[in-house]
DNA sequence: AAAGCGGGGTC
DNA sequence: GACCCAGCTTT
């Protein structure tokens, strides 16, 4: 079943004002509250998505600061785009945000549009970064439904779909165009989102302190915690590869630039290595990998160095090896030697950035 | 409709 | 550990 609730006993204009005015009250201080430039909130959203605030905050500030304008990011190299947001995650997001930006610059002289059609259109933006820039940059009625907002509206309406799938989210749109206010649609949209992230959390609601308790239904029943509901998601799966920390004569790290699509796309790494499974004898593999990739006498010992690092869906098991190479060889396309303050330059997965910091630490080698 | 895609915070 | 986070794109 879907809403438990009807209409009758809910009372619209009550529960926005009830919203709209705690939000004006006790909203947090945010640097892209600052602003009703789109391109500002537009990049904000998306640094949002899956993201946390307090993670996001610094990452905003450099962002706006090397980025300025929508010009300024769209005549960027993608590499310092992606140099500015290593360590956030979801690298796509800088790519199609930069994309993105510059469909903005070539049709529509770089103003974001401010209709659903043509925002929706655009790179990057999906249902909910469409609804946040046109309601809170364009003062628009439209719905921004992000894991906050389904939170809070499945505990007010008592709503037991799962909220991991796509038609449950187009639900609480239905839902919002019915209550969302003409006159501050930003404020509205914003109040169900700070309260989702101050007040009604997933763990320990502060039910008592939320303007919303008198309008909720899982407050007047005592259900808060069965809310909302949510598949569980399969464990992520375990990789082991070898990595190759390689040094040549002249001191410079080979380091490669990994493939334009899939995991960690377009970054830098150190090779890596796939082994069978943690079983398989890893000195062979990397013996064979290196005589098959470098024809050039290489030292290798096992640093006995072990990296975890956990995807959404991945857990890389990462066993360090340095090398050094007697003569100096070419690299290869999407391959460089960098010294170690040359490495600063490239952006690099938070995994190998672990790596860099070993080296640093002078634990390799 | 389901899977792929990061990294960090919280309990 | 498990769960969550101002989700979107690809398959």
């Amino acid at each position: 079943m879907t809403m438990q609730r009807d209409w009758e006993n809910f009372n619209i204009s009550q529960f926005n004002q009830d919203l709209i005015r705690w939000f004006y009250k006790y909203k947090r201080d945010l640097p892209w509250r600052q602003t009703k430039n789109p391109y500002y909130i537009w990049v904000s959203e998306v640094m949002l998505q899956q993201t946390q605030v307090d993670t996001v905050i610094p990452y905003y500030q450099r962002f706006i600061t090397k980025f300025p304008t929508p010009q300024d990011l769209a005549s960027a190299d993608e590499e310092a785009v992606l140099k500015i947001w290593e360590g956030l995650g979801y690298y796509s997001r800088a790519r199609n945000l930069q994309q993105g930006v510059r469909e903005v610059v070539e049709n529509y002289q770089g103003r974001v549009p401010d209709n659903k059609n043509d925002i929706l259109s655009i790179k990057g933006i999906g249902p909910y970064t469409a609804g946040a820039v046109l309601s809170i940059a364009y003062d628009r009625p439209e719905p921004a439904v992000d894991g906050n907002v389904m939170r809070v509206l499945s505990r007010v309406f008592l709503i037991d779909d799962d909220i991991a799938k796509q038609k449950t989210r187009r639900l609480f749109e239905e839902i919002i165009y019915r209550i969302i206010p003409e006159s501050d649609p930003s404020a509205f949209n914003q109040g169900l989102m700070e309260i989702g992230a101050l007040i009604c959390k997933p763990k320990q609601a502060k039910c008592e302190q939320c303007p919303l308790a008198a309008h909720c239904g899982a407050y007047e029943e005592g259900v808060q915690t069965e809310y909302p509901v949510k598949k569980k998601k399969t464990p992520p799966k375990p990789l082991h590869f070898a990595v190759l920390v390689l040094k040549n004569q002249s001191g410079e790290y080979l380091i490669r630039k990994r493939p334009e699509k899939g995991l960690l796309a377009k970054l830098w790494e150190f090779p890596m290595i796939p082994l069978e499974s943690p079983e398989t004898s890893i000195e062979e593999s990397v013996r064979d990998y290196i005589e098959k990739n470098y024809s050039a006498p290489v030292k290798i010992n096992d640093v006995n160095i072990n990296i975890q690092h956990t995807f959404t869906h991945l857990k890389w098991h990462l066993s360090l090896f340095a090398g050094s190479i007697e003569q100096r060889i070419s690299a290869e396309k999407d391959e460089q030697w960098a010294s170690l303050g040359q490495l600063e330059k490239f952006p690099f997965p938070v995994s190998h950035q672990k790596i860099v910091d070993k080296i640093k630490q002078g634990l390799i080698s």
